[in-house]
DNA sequence: CCGATTCCATACGGTAGCGTATGGTTGGCA
DNA sequence: TGCCAACCATACGCTACCGTATGGAATCGG
């Protein structure tokens, strides 16, 4: 019954957990230690102090956030297929196993008080509006104030669902139909 | 030189002023005191204790986010005007002299770990998206799924103004646009 | 001008988390 | 097998905040 040894990646994930279901004031080494059945001992090994758990869980959010998604989306073709396969990911950015699901929010509320997380949420929020600018001149669309449209919705949308109130991407579609952008069964 | 008394307003303002730059993790009742140039001996005359100062805090905003707002709206023709003007509202929302200006965020995530405060927000959202649906009505448009596009537009563009990238109202135009509601020019 | 009430500061014990220092345990590897 | 390094628990002093208890200062009615 010897426990297992805790890898960085385990206080990574951890921390997002925490952040998720407590917000940023949730993210304390001790607390978080707890949930790990482990001391701060082991943390201050893995980091040099809650800073470099921060940086950690940034770079691990840039990742996960901007570049596997976009990966995923430009494997289908160009243009609107990508526009509403991004409105159908909304459901599962909300799906308990995701992980880092309400993640987000979380974390765009901390980036009002820490300059380093805001500037890693301004970074990603960058590269979404430019893979979904492209997108929409794919489609033969003005990008422009469109994609920043659509991202707000998104953000939006989801900061409702908050209340339970599910239908994400149904709303999503509509304001792509508004825009113009051909359906996916068509 | 006597400084002034406190009132019971006087701490709720503070309380709106630290959430705002500080975040839920914020409302802490010594730091507030400081602020204030007083001591939590006041506070605890004011208040019952955090509890209280939550409720009266939640009882204000709601006056002001909801009511105050839809009954300037609803001085203005029904329709299309209406609906330009709450556009027009989103500038306004982030100049610092408004007090509680970029609270709203720092709201809805104390909302996600305070069940009264969560359910104070689902009860404006539920205000203001009805007034919405009236706006469209009036206006001669499908009021669902507008609505909810309408507003998740609004939150989504208040929370990426958190870069400083200003022009809220443009893109909330076009959307109008898009929507087929009339310009208030025309 | 006086007493009662309102308003507030101070002092106190208690809890929680921080960061460090130190030593113990585990696992790979010669 | 034995050693070294990786990994982690414990203990310690420190700071911040909590909630209460108590007394002092300001203010108002009489």
């Amino acid at each position: 019954m010897t426990r297992p040894r805790l890898t960085r990646t385990d206080w990574i994930l951890a921390a997002f957990r925490a952040l998720a279901s407590g917000g940023p004031k949730a993210l304390r080494i001790e607390p978080l230690a707890r949930t790990l059945t482990a001391t701060k001992g082991s943390f201050y090994w893995h980091f040099d102090g809650p800073d470099a758990l921060r940086d950690a869980m940034l770079e691990h959010w840039q990742a996960a956030a901007a570049t596997t998604i976009i990966d995923s989306l430009s494997q289908l073709p160009p243009g609107a297929p990508r526009l509403r396969a991004l409105a159908d990911i909304l459901d599962r950015t909300l799906d308990p196993a995701h992980g880092g699901a309400m993640a987000e929010p979380a974390l765009r509320e901390w980036g009002r008080f820490d300059d380093r997380v805001a500037a890693t949420i301004a970074l990603v929020d960058h590269l979404r509006l430019d893979f979904l600018r492209g997108c929409l001149r794919e489609a033969g669309l003005p990008a422009d104030p469109h994609a920043r449209l659509i991202y707000a919705a998104e953000i939006g949308l989801e900061v409702l669902a908050a209340d339970g109130k599910g239908d994400l991407s149904a709303p999503m579609h509509a304001l792509l139909d508004q825009l113009g952008v051909p359906s996916a069964s068509a």
